[in-house]
DNA sequence: GCGACGATTGGCT
DNA sequence: GCCAATCGTCGCC
């Protein structure tokens, strides 16, 4: 993964992250959608400085941030930026490759290859993100992080379900592709 | 100590 | 399109 420089700013990371492969315990596929969160702007959670739940933020780049969502959802973050600085990338979305089966069961049987991880909590659930992932990095098992296969077209766009520093254009997603949570407008 | 509110999803009208 | 589910975190009394 060191294709990736991750002491860079999460906005300029992010854009990279699209096309790339990411499998959890050899279960994943090709990212197709994130957004990117810093501590300068009232929509992350690392807004306020450092707490228990966003140490990971606060850590090395390169580890993963995993939080709880509405009480139900594990989602899963990329740490940027130098350390100290709490920044990170939200994956939103991936066009899966590998394990399908794997994740048709933890997503509860669903047959709609679409459905299976678009959106932050169905990758929680589909790549079996948990708690016990938080902080760790993302260069080691069962983590696995590949440069894109092929040149990538990406679009970028107001982030989804925030209140707050809305018009940043902060979430990026590949170019109509079909496993986005949601169309962008252009 | 208490209460409001999510970086969401799935089911129902 | 609307709303319940579900619970940890954070702000405020």
């Amino acid at each position: 993964m060191d294709f990736i420089d991750f002491a860079a700013p999460s906005h300029l990371v992010a854009p990279q992250l699209i096309g790339c492969q990411f499998f959890v315990n050899n279960v994943g596929g090709v990212i197709v959608e994130v957004e990117a969160y810093d501590q300068a702007e009232p929509a992350s959670h690392t807004f306020s400085g450092p707490s228990l739940r966003n140490a990971a933020m606060f850590g090395p780049p390169g580890c993963a941030y995993v939080y709880r969502s509405y009480g139900i959802h594990w989602c899963l973050n990329f740490v940027c930026s130098p350390a100290d600085h709490g920044a990170g990338v939200l994956i939103r979305a991936i066009e899966p490759t590998a394990g399908i089966e794997n994740m048709r069961e933890r997503r509860g049987g669903i047959i709609n290859e679409r459905l299976l991880c678009s959106g932050p909590g169905r990758v929680g659930q589909a790549l079996a993100i948990g708690p016990h992932l938080n902080g760790a990095s993302l260069a080691a098992s069962p983590f696995k992080l590949l440069p894109p296969q092929a040149p990538v077209r990406w679009i970028q766009g107001p982030r989804v379900g925030i209140s707050k520093a809305v018009d940043l254009p902060w979430r990026f997603g590949a170019l109509d592709s079909p496993f986005l949570s949601r169309p962008f407008r252009h």
